[in-house]
DNA sequence: CAGCATCCTAACAGATACTG
DNA sequence: CAGTATCTGTTAGGATGCTG
């Protein structure tokens, strides 16, 4: 809850004890930082959705990388998965509390990337430029 | 930076127009979220350091995926390396201002993160237990 | 000191076919 | 409808040796 930990701090925090690799706030980080974690939960924070609707929603994801991402995503305890026994069956899926929560600065951080791609992209372009020479 | 815009209106934009894989919002959060971006991004938002200094300071990198991570971070504009022509040479890595106003909202997520760890570590034990039933 | 080049492995991710 | 299974290609990442 403290957000004046200093950077040094929370840096020795994210390098674990013994086992850089077994440090908890990494393993959070991963999760959330996944290729398509981010675009699900944005997806989901408007309301539940069911499966093949999740996959129109995100029409560039693979069968396969969205059943994956979704179990991950219900592993960490992100979303909920509700299965009605209906026939077919149908599913759905929604953001968990901790979702919720983790949603507030995750939101803060996409706002940020579409205010500022622009200057990313124009960076990228000055730096590919000059490597050329 | 209206944050008032509406989920769906994010998701949308993240698609991209015609490719997804062009969207710039999702490029952006790429080279944030890789494994070594946020750990060097924080390490660097306490003073400069120099290439060895960074070694130390996280020392389960390797020296290659420092330098590329390095090269990407000064890429995307977030990092800026300066080279001092001494001998042996030695070259300094800092913060621009692009890079601090993005560890901004990324310093939030990490406060949330080890808030958090818990949470999503006994989530996943739970998970993990009843699929191996 | 701060790297680059090379080789190698493992994790990530797409395509396709099949199922309760 | 909501998956699973399998195969394959691509990329991330580590180990090692060498250099201005």
């Amino acid at each position: 809850m403290d957000a004046h930990i200093p950077f040094s701090e929370r840096l020795r925090m994210m390098q674990g004890d013994q086992n850089p690799n077994n440090c908890p706030v990494r393993q959070v980080m991963q999760g959330i930082f996944g290729k398509w974690s981010t675009l699900l939960l944005l997806a989901l924070a408007e309301r539940p959705y069911r499966f093949g609707e999740l996959r129109r929603l995100v029409p560039d994801i693979s069968q396969r990388m969205l059943t994956q991402s979704l179990r991950d995503l219900e592993r960490d305890g992100y979303i909920y998965r509700k299965v009605y026994p209906t026939k077919p069956p149908s599913v759905e899926y929604g953001l968990n509390d901790l979702g919720k929560s983790m949603l507030v600065p995750l939101h803060d951080l996409v706002i940020w990337a579409s205010d500022n791609f622009a200057a990313v992209d124009s960076s990228r372009k000055i730096y590919d430029a000059q490597a050329a020479d």
